[in-house]
DNA sequence: ACTTATTTGCAACAATGTTGCAAATAACCG
DNA sequence: CGGTTATTTGCAACATTGTTGCAAATAAGT
């Protein structure tokens, strides 16, 4: 019963069948210790000179494809990615949550707390993914 | 009253305070004769040796900031563009369609007809604008 | 400790997007 | 019209982002 065992890289790389690598487990790291979303450049500069661009480029691959993390694209194109739930696995991403871009400090959030309404498709369309996508300021930048 | 006149890319360009030139003419010209929407290596390609692909560039980034287009993100990163309806200014976008994305044809389009339930963001969150991207399979893609 | 399949780093490349500047041109005005 | 001016274009150069092939390194199972 110790699935899903947020707080520990190592474990959770093992529920998705991923080997433990250095790099794996530092990126995994990063998104655990922050509560917003990360570019593939985030994660260059903070990891400078510890691996290889490719690398991370092949590491953020893996853990989409095994449901540890989702893509969020930004309106600029610029492609963040941030943890999935529990709901996540190989076979599929299952997400409906709010992603939330503050234009201020500009980090990317994934509000999980709020309802997302189901949109209805018109005839002859079929979905398989829905993503919402909220541009604004955040709650920090709003105080200040 | 002649505002809005689509059919007509000379007028729109006048009536969104661009200057008229052959780029811009031609580039409209095919966001008005596709109903998806276009990158700007589709736009690249079919005017090959037309303009140069910094022009394209700048035709597009202008069009956005008078409020002609609209940026559509896809999950993979690319930016496409798609016609404004009449509610857009330089001033300000005001978009609540839902943008759909074929996995089969890839093609992007707008779906202008289908509500969108408004979303409330948690305390101290304020938006400027929302975007909804789904992504399926079309119309034309499920009938075959 | 040995074996094997996976992963990494490197090099090279492809695609995408940006900037500065001189030449070309759209719009305005008499 | 023709002249003037501010805008736009093309070119060149560069920056960033993402991809691929392959040999060396390494994680995991026996």
């Amino acid at each position: 019963m110790k699935k899903h065992t947020h707080g520990n890289g190592t474990t959770l790389l093992e529920n998705h069948k991923l080997r433990i690598t250095p790099v794996r487990q530092q990126v995994l790291g990063l998104f655990m210790g922050k509560p917003h979303a990360l570019s593939h450049s985030d994660i260059e500069q903070i990891l400078v000179g510890d691996f290889d661009r490719v690398t991370i480029y092949r590491t953020l691959t893996a853990f989409v494809e095994k449901g540890l993390v989702h893509k969020i694209p930004a309106e600029n194109g610029v492609v963040r990615y941030a943890l999935c739930k529990d709901t996540c696995s190989e076979e599929a991403h299952h997400h409906s949550h709010v992603h939330f871009n503050c234009g201020a400090c500009g980090q990317t959030f994934c509000l999980e707390n709020i309802s997302v309404p189901s949109i209805t498709l018109p005839q002859g369309y079929t979905f398989t993914d829905m993503n919402y996508l909220a541009t604004g300021t955040c709650k920090n930048c709003n105080k200040v």
